[in-house]
DNA sequence: TAGATTATTAGATAACTCTCTAAATATCTA
DNA sequence: TAGATATTTAGAGAGTTATCTAATAATCTA
C-alpha cells in the first residue's frame, strides 16, 4: 500500500493514469503528452507498474499501458475506511 | 491536490490519519503512538496541516488536532473519477 | 542481416524529505 | 514572576527522488 501512496504522490505519474483512464497507450504516446525526455516517463511508468497501478504488455515494438483498475480500488478501500468511521457527527456514537 | 497527495505519502502521517480518525488527540497523545521524536510528529502535523488533511485548534497548553473529512472528502473524488469513468466499459474490448 | 523504431537501463546530479538534537515559544500554576 | 509543561522552529545529516544524457535491448522490415 505504501508503494501505491508514493507512486501517486507525483503528479506526472497521477497525469498518466488520467490518460490511462481514457485508453491504453503506448509507453511513447504517453510521453508525447509531457514536456519530458522518454526515460523519465519510462521511470515514472516503472513506479506506476511497480505499486502494480499499471500493466504493461508488449505488443510488437511498442509497450502498451492500461490502468489496473483493481489497485484504484485498493486505494479508495483505504479512504472509505477513513470518511466510514468519521460521518457520524459527534455526539451521536452509534457503531 | 498535490500536497494532499503528498502528505498521504508517508506511512506515519496515514497513521496519524487513522488515529484522528477515532478521535481528537493532542500533539503529545499522537506522538505518544510512535517510537518517534516529538519534532518529527510535529513536522508530519505540520505537513498534514499545510495539505488541509488536518486541524489544529489550541486548547490551553495542548494544541488539539482534529482530522478534515471534507478534504479526504476531495481525494475519493479523484479516485471516483479515474474509477468511474472506467468501469463502464466501452463496447466491449479486450477480456 | 542491416537499419530503423520503440523503449528501457545506467550513471550522474540537484533537489527534496525524514529524522535527529538543541533552542525557542506559548501557556499554565504556584 | 519563576518554573513546569506542551509544542514548534532551526539547523544539520543521511537517504531518496526526479530528471537528464548516453548507451543498451528488443522488435520489425526491407
Amino acid at each position: 500500500m505504501n508503494d501505491t501512496f508514493k507512486a501517486l504522490a507525483d503528479p506526472t505519474r497521477r497525469q498518466i493514469i488520467r490518460l490511462l483512464k481514457e485508453r491504453d497507450m503506448s509507453a511513447g504516446e504517453i510521453a508525447d503528452h509531457f514536456s519530458m525526455t522518454k526515460p523519465s516517463i519510462s521511470h515514472h511508468l516503472n513506479i506506476l507498474k511497480h505499486a502494480k497501478l499499471v500493466l504493461d504488455e508488449r505488443k510488437g515494438q511498442s509497450i502498451l499501458y492500461s490502468l489496473n483498475t483493481t489497485v484504484v480500488q485498493d486505494v479508495m478501500g483505504w479512504f472509505f475506511e477513513i470518511i466510514g468511521g468519521k460521518t457520524e457527527e459527534e455526539g451521536s456514537k452509534h457503531e
